[in-house]
DNA sequence: CCACAATCGTCTGACTCGGACTATCGCTCA
DNA sequence: TGAGCGATAGTCCGAGTCAGACGATTGTGG
């Protein structure tokens, strides 16, 4: 058994390994669609990589490949002794690094205090909405029969699940504070305060109007909070 | 005002102009110590990335640069008018692209059918623990005074606050899931089954003892307790 | 003046990303 | 039967991302 080089693993190595072995055989194609229903839900993998990944574990041994013998001849794979070991291994070992909330909206908000007064109630209006939708997909999901899906795969959907409906509340939340409605006092209009002199403002907003749109009085996390279980399951 | 090639700008970008903004001016190393305070909690950007954007924003307009008379004579930036415009446009658009939730354990979790019966409740515990560890962090910065932070930075940092918890409550939740720990039927030395025909099993765990783990009497998605608050605010 | 830690910064190379682009298939309607 | 078309399937590309190794500078105490 040629050992070749060892290559160091990705997530979407064990990503192809997995959705490999699970399957028994796939083409990038399958990869593709069922990563798109699964997994992808909560961590969207661009399909070229879905493409390329595969014949790189086969080049280092991880899968094995051939070729579909009529029609297209796609590339079938399937996972090799190697590769199971590899994924066994990686399944077994506790650790996993930082988790990440890549969401473009959430970064928004953080500099929110930098934009107009009206940005905010937007943004959250929007990222509700989004949310919202997003969660009707995972009820879909959850509907399926329970054969449908294995365990764990369905486990974490819950949590995607779960994840989005604590982001629909927040932006609600966010989006039902008074404090973001009321107080446009300083007109909207005054919007450009250091025009000429970019580099005055030693902590000046980009446009103004910056920490009007503060919340007094919210407090920041509840402490006493931490045990009334958030519902994931 | 030379107008330059407009480029297209990143995440990264924004959290640079925003940063800069924010602050007045901003070495790179500003940029990189703040970032790991505020948005690296959930959005971890390599401080490499810190100092490479600045000077390509510089290139479009969007930041000027300049030096430290003495010492180390750092780059030292501040935003143009340009630069405030673009921040000002992205602040102001409502839309905001997927978002996503990168956590290695989820995707671990995701084919564990295809591992070893304890490798579960392992990666539960530690998982676990990351997120318990990291709700301590969160908790020290709530703890901060009400002006050493903006309120719109603050709020991220609830949502972050409040997704640890949800990860929290999740792993736990999973570990203590009886179904996984009693139910090690089939021996869990059996674990090769397909050991040299690797392209057998159609649907084949890896290393078989795949769906006894499975815990059948957890109910998927709680469609009722939609409302109940996950206590965000 | 050296040692040493903390601060500060650069570089590299493999991988990621998303979207434009191409090709093939199976079907339908003229 | 073959042009049109939507779904399926795959390729390509360049800019951006990423982690971590490495290098340089500064401040402090001995």
């Amino acid at each position: 058994m040629k050992t070749m080089v060892e290559i160091a693993l990705t997530p979407v190595s064990y990503l192809v390994l997995g959705e490999v072995a699970r399957r028994g055989s796939a083409t990038p194609y399958d990869l593709k669609v069922s990563v798109a229903e699964s997994v992808g839900n909560y961590w969207s993998f661009p399909h070229a990589q879905l493409y390329k990944e595969p014949p790189r574990l086969a080049a280092a041994g991880l899968l094995a490949e051939e070729r579909e013998a009529a029609g297209r001849r796609r590339r079938i794979f399937r996972i090799t002794e190697a590769g199971r070991h590899r994924l066994q291994e990686w399944l077994s070992s506790a650790d996993s690094g930082r988790t990440e909330l890549r969401d473009l909206g959430l970064l928004k908000l953080a500099f929110a205090d930098l934009g107009r007064p009206g940005d905010v109630a937007r943004l959250a209006r929007a990222q509700a909405v989004a949310h919202r939708a997003h969660l009707e997909v995972y009820r879909t999901l959850a509907a399926l029969p329970a054969d449908a899906m294995v365990w764990s795969l369905r486990r974490t959907l819950d949590l995607g699940f779960a994840y989005e409906r604590l982001m629909a509340e927040f932006w609600e939340r966010l989006g039902a504070d008074p404090a973001l409605v009321r107080t446009p006092p300083p007109p909207a209009d005054s919007a450009r305060p250091t025009r000429d002199a970019p580099s005055q403002g030693a902590a000046a907003a980009v446009g103004s109007a910056g920490d009007v749109v503060a919340s007094p009085g919210t407090q920041v996390v509840p402490d006493d909070v931490a045990a009334e279980g958030g519902g994931v399951g």
